[in-house]
DNA sequence: CAGCAGGGGGCGC
DNA sequence: CGCCCCCTGCTGG
């Protein structure tokens, strides 16, 4: 159940220092049947000691190729008795003795040492049958497969029957049922797909399909095989659906329906479509048409023939639905277009099976050569009537019911509890981290389950959830996997996302480079606008989610080695609402630990190895230490004597976790703890968004479409604020201008929502403007007789010495930077008034270079509340900053400034934006490169520069 | 008997 | 160095 969480270490010692952390990892030597601990690093066994039993795949080779050469080949290796002419194939070779297993496939845990093995492995995920046996037309899935399958054919019909089996070195063609089939070197032809299938005539075959669902109830279907089948009633359906397959595979081609991922409508995937498909079959030209999304018409003398039409659908290669394979299926596998003749052992009725263009045929085929069946095999059919076959079925169904979403069956396991299997345990007892035993274990619920749902298939097809859980067994109990209902502000939500990490992918991603599984599935592109702040939430979080794990990232290789491990002392748990966390308090002496804090906690199982999880520190408290003395310090620091030494304090440490299995039961269980990360920064800005939320400007972040936000850029300003306000010396025409304006929109005095935006090239007088602003808004005060005097010294001296707390809280414009906003002083004078925003004192909020806040940056200065927003920046300059590239592709990191300025750029015949165009700082040469790379010539050098 | 992984060799970039 | 091809052994249906 726990078995990706574990993180397993392997020492004698018992002690965990770093240099002796040992990452048990598991490779998939299915050579061997066996589920292997890789240790690392030292395997100082020579091979001499070994049983034959031990021995990898490649350390039998002595039987095998390696060895069987003279060595003399000049490149040795010294692991083994292989030797080549070449170093890069030595190099080669010595990967074979690596212990790492760098390469993961992606749709499964499985890891490979070579590229080429993941990749190969990866594509029988998909399950193409590329190889074709030209004697008999069965699809294999690799060249070997097919050429050992022919020796087959070979020894059947024995020498001289026209076909060089050898190798297949005949150029010969050979006529088999009236068709040529050119043999190059055996190699099978090849299905060439000229376009893609897509999405659209899916939606229309799923509308048909629901329509004609009544009728192709399960009798109706049974029926059709009784009838298409000249094998007996008796056998009819008790064949398994998948074993046909193969017989009835003999002449087929098949498309790869997975070549744009699952049929999952509701995450936009395309969905593939048959649609104007052709390809080669054989030599013979395969066309599908237009209008029938499973009509086939096999070409093959230049007119179509229509008795060739027929189509079936099945799953993956014919395989069994069981729980081999259900692990390695995503989505529908498989659509197999046939002719109808059908190879011997099975005839079909091709007008049984040929599908008009209103009605599809999901039938499975069925064996006709049921009566081999064993005796055995025959009493568990009939014990499950019709078994594989309605699975087939309700899977077919499945697909119509769910609206085409992924069948559950095939449904990629929720993997964010089983990316690492888990170092194994012992077979037996209570084995439920061993993979082969878990593997049995989802065999056998599943074959339960399509009992069950034999017994329901006449009414309806089994509950979507029952089908998951019994199907992928994850490592978390029930309760965990669904969905907490909770606000979806609430940072928990955050914190359990991050929590059910396992420790393991930390170090893994250093090789892998790979993210927690399906960390970044959800990671869509920003918008531009939001229909609710839901949707902007749903939209962020992932980024957030995934920034979290950069960071983490970062800072676990940048420590790495270096970060002490602190053992603790378990207290007691508090487990009473385990559906979201599960608390536990440990005492550590440690007093490094903040708040928010997520450590990696292990605690061992009693045999030498630990198991691990990431928790949270909810809550830290002090604690009198005179029970402390027993607690060891950190093993890194010192190993000797530090339990007998003395200490004053300890904290009390309140810990949340996702696993509440991984919190020790008993004190005397041996626990330590490691710092990962701090989620203070992000939970300040998950807590600043959902505080932003609940304030007035918010409704204009996310959907700017309301342009009378925007203060409307008058030109004309009357001669006296010009003159008196706005010094014509110290001011050009543009900054003048967005003096007053701003000026204006401060002093408004209705609570109305603004927002200015002003573009500000390098050197154009920022600073100048805001101060400018700042003046200009207290000279009107002051004329305004609303001004008292001590709030003079905000105007005069608004160095960030003195923004203490009694001038922030008298002012309130609030000017800075996004970045100064998040600094301690501003955050301890505005907490005061966070809790208050909604009537905050602060209308207005100037913030400086916002472009370098990404939107929830400057999300994070909203929640105090401003009605009024100026933003000030050059989206040219510096962006904010994003560690993940994934989220960077997807716009994570565009600001809301220029996010605004995209938006309302020209809206209408009024330019919104601000721009200033003249920049006192650079020569004109100087200033000409950039003005002319980034600002479309527009940026102008005051004439003192020329 | 076929699927699949491990491994070696050839070849082209 | 990566990719492709081929062969081989193990495994489970």
């Amino acid at each position: 159940m726990m078995d990706s969480l574990e993180y397993i270490l392997i020492s004698d010692t018992e002690s965990i220092d770093d240099d002796q952390q040992q990452i048990c990892t598991t490779s998939y030597d299915l050579a061997a049947n066996d589920v292997k601990t890789i240790i690392q690093p030292q395997d100082n066994e020579t091979a001499s000691e070994k049983s034959e039993k031990e021995y990898t795949n490649l350390e039998q080779s002595p039987k095998r190729t390696i060895g069987r050469k003279k060595s003399r080949n000049p490149y040795k290796c010294n692991k083994c008795k292989f030797s080549s002419k070449v170093e890069a194939k030595l190099l080669k070779h010595e990967i074979n003795h690596s212990k790492e297993y760098l390469f993961r496939c992606t749709m499964c845990e499985k890891r490979f040492r070579i590229k080429s093995y993941c990749d190969r492995h990866i594509s029988s995920h998909k399950g193409e049958r590329n190889h074709t046996c030209p004697v008999c037309k069965k699809f294999f899935t690799t060249k070997a497969n097919c050429q050992r399958h022919m020796e087959n054919h070979k020894e059947a019909a024995g020498p001289g029957n026209g076909y060089c089996h050898s190798a297949a070195h005949s150029n010969l063609t050979e006529e088999k049922d009236g068709i040529k089939i050119k043999n190059e070197h055996g190699a099978p032809p090849k299905v060439i797909k000229t376009k893609k299938i897509d999405r659209e005539r899916m939606i229309d075959i799923a509308a048909m399909e629901e329509n004609n669902k009544k009728e192709n109830t399960y009798e109706s279907r049974n029926f059709n095989s009784k009838r298409t089948l000249d094998g007996s009633e008796k056998n009819n359906g008790n064949k398994n659906t998948e074993q046909g397959a193969d017989d009835f595979g003999s002449f087929f081609a098949t498309i790869d329906m997975l070549s744009k991922g699952p049929l999952n409508l509701e995450n936009g995937i395309d969905v593939p479509r048959l649609d104007d498909f052709e390809f080669n079959l054989n030599n013979e030209k395969v066309i599908t048409s237009k209008s029938s999304a499973f009509e086939i018409v096999v070409d093959k003398e230049g007119k179509c023939n229509k008795n060739y039409q027929r189509v079936s659908k099945q799953n993956t290669s014919g395989a069994a639905l069981d729980g081999n394979h259900l692990d390695k299926t995503p989505g529908i596998s498989k659509y197999f277009l046939g002719k109808d003749k059908q190879a011997e052992g099975g005839k079909f009725d091709a007008n049984e099976f040929s599908i008009s263009n209103d009605s599809i045929l999901t039938s499975s085929v069925q064996n006709s050569n049921g009566s081999n069946a064993s005796e055995k095999q025959k009493a568990e059919q009939k014990q499950k009537p019709k078994l594989s076959s309605i699975s087939v079925e309700n899977f077919d169904m499945k697909i119509l019911n769910d609206s085409f979403l992924v069948p559950s069956k095939f449904d990629k396991p929720e993997r964010t509890d089983t990316r690492i299997v888990s170092p194994t345990q012992t077979e037996g007892k209570d084995s439920i981290f061993e993979n082969k035993f878990e593997a049995k274990t989802i065999k056998r619920k599943t074959k339960k389950e399509k009992q069950q749902k034999v017994g329901i298939g006449k009414e309806n097809v089994s509950n979507k959830n029952d089908v998951r859980q019994l199907s992928f067994p994850g490592p978390f109990p029930k309760k965990m996997e669904q969905p907490v209902r909770t606000q979806f502000w609430d940072h928990n939500n955050l914190i359990r996302k991050i929590l059910v990490w396992n420790p393991v992918w930390f170090d893994e991603y250093e090789k892998l480079k790979t993210t927690p599984p399906d960390i970044s599935k959800d990671v869509n592109h920003l918008l531009t606008a939001y229909e609710s702040r839901k949707d902007y939430f749903i939209t962020v979080l992932p980024h957030l989610i995934l920034e979290t794990w950069e960071s983490c990232i970062q800072e676990w290789q940048i420590l790495k080695g270096k970060r002490p491990v602190t053992k603790c002392v378990f207290c007691n748990r508090n487990d009473t609402d385990i559906s979201k966390f599960s608390h536990a308090y440990f005492t550590v002496k440690d007093h490094s630990f903040k708040k928010d804090d997520v450590l990696i906690l292990r605690s061992s199982t009693g045999d030498g190895k630990y198991k691990a999880s990431l928790c949270y520190i909810e809550d830290i408290t002090n604690k009198l230490l005179n029970i402390i003395k027993s607690i060891p310090t950190s093993c890194h620091a010192d190993n000797q004597g530090s339990s007998a030494e003395k200490c004053d304090t300890a904290l009390k440490l309140q810990l949340k976790s996702s696993h509440f299995e991984m919190f020790p039961s008993s004190k005397k269980i041996e626990s330590t703890l490691e710092f990962v990360h701090s989620l203070k920064d992000v939970l300040s800005i998950y807590d600043g968004l959902a505080t932003s939320f609940e304030t007035q400007l918010i409704r204009h972040v996310l959907k700017p479409g309301n342009i009378d936000i925007f203060k409307s850029i008058s030109t004309e300003h009357k001669e006296r604020d010009l003159n008196v306000l706005v010094n014509e010396n110290d001011f050009n025409a543009i900054q003048r201008t967005a003096i007053l304006n701003t000026a204006d929109m401060i002093l408004e005095r209705n609570i109305r929502n603004r927002v200015c935006l002003i573009r500000r090239p390098f050197g154009t007088g920022k600073t100048d403007i805001l101060i400018g602003i700042i003046k200009a808004v207290f000279q009107k005060e002051i004329e305004m007789n609303t001004l008292l005097k001590k709030r003079n010294e905000l105007t005069s001296q608004i160095s960030e010495e003195r923004l203490e707390k009694d001038v922030l809280l008298q002012g309130n414009v609030i000017c800075g930077t996004f970045k100064s906003f998040g600094e301690q002083l501003y955050l301890n004078v505005l907490s005061s008034v966070k809790n208050n925003c909604r009537k905050s004192i602060f209308t207005c909020m100037i913030m400086d270079e916002a472009q370098q806040a990404s939107e929830l940056e400057t999300l994070l200065p909203l929640q105090y509340g401003p009605s009024k927003l100026i933003m000030a920046g050059d989206p040219e300059q510096l962006a904010p900053t994003v560690k993940s590239k994934i989220s960077r592709d997807k716009s994570f990191g565009q600001s809301l400034f220029e996010r605004f300025c995209d938006h309302f750029r020209f809206q209408g015949d009024k330019n919104t934006v601000l721009v200033l165009k003249t920049q006192y700082r650079s020569h004109q040469e100087i200033a000409k490169f950039p003005s002319e790379m980034f600002y479309g010539r527009h940026l102008d050098t005051h004439r003192y520069l020329i």
